[in-house]
DNA sequence: ACCGGTTGCGCAACCGGTTGCGGTGACAGT
DNA sequence: ACTGTCACCGCAACCGGTTGCGCAACCGGT
């Protein structure tokens, strides 16, 4: 492997300049630029990385944090803010890690020494906990937000309550919704959203928490059918997809039995063309997190955090 | 932050005698060990990734390239790697890289600067350009073999081979095999599998590679209920919901319309119960994947390739 | 008391970049 | 010709661990 002595030799510099030509141009004649650049490509030159964190001071190295791998949520998202990071410079390390508990937050910290900065996607810990973790790096919320700090949400509550008002527009007396972790922040969000859209106009039946997943959706499936409940919106899509199976095997029609909204192309793909859809583009949630980081780590001063809310689509059906 | 200096003073010893203690304690005397020890960890001591990257030589981190996100099956490879790399005190990161073309290849050589090893999912590129990115570092391949590089491999061929003479057994006369890019190295193995097991005593309808998703399956659905199979074998979970979804649509039940194999859970969902089920251990396969790096990167003389090959369970129906 | 052999530790030179500071030469102004 | 300015570049000291080598203290054996 060339060294950046190596580089410098053979473009007749020093060390020094060469390392200048390379990361700061602006300081070096750009007919030296040229020629170090040219020797670099020459001799596949590549930065030792581990040198150039110690010089800096700081790894290039960002951390994305989630809860689980379990829910398909969260895949896009860790796509999205690789696809940025890497536009950055910046490597990333993916870490499973709910910060439910204090062992988790001991482990961010050991970690804390090894990166710049923290993509928390949705910390299912305490508000108190999180916060100590989101003082250890630089840092940005994922679908959560906690005062002081910058976050990126895509904004579900409102597409909730949007479907809701749109079943309540179709005659709906009563609406299901099945979310997912009591302890998640965008679940209490959807839940008040929810609960605002359908206030004094149509009951409001709020299931027990569900893994995102198939088979969550076939167990809650008969409660559902017994509730009473003509619509619902499942926080899922694979809870939803188990939901639409499950009822059917019930005799239960979807949509005519029970209403239901659920993610476009699986609605596309079911042939439910007459149901509300939401989409959630996890990858510009990813995107999006790891642009506000990036400047979030480059920019000096401490400024205010910044909150981002992505709006999430919701699509009617035409004439519905 | 504390440095292994600040250690050394605090425990009375020199720098180099701290460093000995910490990471090679055989080579000090056990009561200075234990001093310089209590001193780390009264100070929280984390030792500086960067520096030890460059005095060692290695940076402590390896890649985990997979093909896409998009596919459920790799997430638990992942987080099973995750795991198992945490245990070794490896730092682990996630690439999102098919090694397709030339350009993907270029990016695994810049990357290979700075990890010390790749585990490498189930590539998709020719078996060339494979090997040339297994020999830039240490490498495992997963789900995929090539001569002279270790690989561990979770056996479907095998299974989706026992599937298909359970399904003779009950009297299917052609089956059908709905498999992924054709490029896959996993798919050829199946294929050949099926092939070998169907030979003499049953038709094989072999589809158009699909990706592994709900609407794909919908989509295969009809051709599938046309080709006159009575069984199949789907190579994704997802894709055999969609499938089975899609035939219920059509009024093909499952499984007496079309038999079909699943998931366990996803099976147990469905209320499939007379189904054979397979069941591919994602995260064993990483940690397996891990531990054969691990071996490999730890090990000093090249000693000839290991080949692991993970059974994967099938798991017929009761008096089946 | 003398000697070969351990054992335990410290000195200092690395690893490969980055950067503050000072030096050099070109050029313009008086 | 003399000096001040400025752009460009090199020297050398870092960053924080790791490790080869050598020194000193201690061992038992004669």
């Amino acid at each position: 492997m060339p060294t950046l002595d190596d580089v410098a030799r053979a473009a007749g510099v020093s060390k020094s300049t060469a390392s200048r030509a390379l990361s700061r141009p602006a300081l070096v004649a750009p007919e030296t630029v040229l020629r170090v650049r040219q020797s670099a490509e020459r001799l596949g030159f590549v930065p030792n990385r581990a040198a150039t964190a110690l010089a800096r001071g700081r790894t290039g190295i960002v951390a994305v944090v989630v809860p689980t791998l379990e829910n398909a949520f969260f895949t896009p998202i860790i796509g999205g803010a690789q696809h940025r990071a890497a536009e950055s410079g910046l490597q990333l390390t993916v870490v499973v890690n709910a910060l439910r508990d204090d062992s988790d937050l001991d482990s961010l910290t050991q970690l804390s020494a090894q990166v710049d900065g923290f993509l928390l996607t949705a910390p299912l810990g305490s508000e108190s906990r999180t916060l100590a973790a989101c003082q250890l790096k630089p840092t940005v919320l994922v679908d959560r937000e906690i005062a002081g700090v910058s976050s990126v949400i895509a904004d579900t509550a409102t597409a909730f309550a949007a479907v809701a008002r749109h079943f309540i527009r179709d005659g709906h007396q009563r609406i299901a919704l099945v979310g997912g972790s009591n302890r998640s922040w965008q679940n209490e969000q959807r839940i008040a959203a929810v609960r605002a859209a359908t206030a004094g106009l149509a009951e409001l039946a709020i299931f027990d928490p569900m893994p995102p997943t198939f088979a969550a959706g076939t167990e809650i499936a008969p409660a559902l059918a017994e509730s009473g409940a003509t619509a619902v919106i499942p926080y899922a899509t694979a809870l939803g997809l188990g939901i639409v199976f499950a009822l059917g095997a019930r005799g239960v029609a979807v949509p005519d039995g029970m209403a239901i909204t659920i993610e476009r192309q699986v609605a596309a793909a079911l042939g439910l063309t007459t149901m509300p859809t939401i989409d959630v583009d996890g990858a510009e949630l990813g995107r999006t997190a790891m642009s506000a980081l990036h400047d979030l780590m480059t920019r000096d001063t401490a400024e205010t955090a910044a909150r981002l809310r992505l709006p999430v689509p919701v699509v009617f059906p035409p004439g519905g």
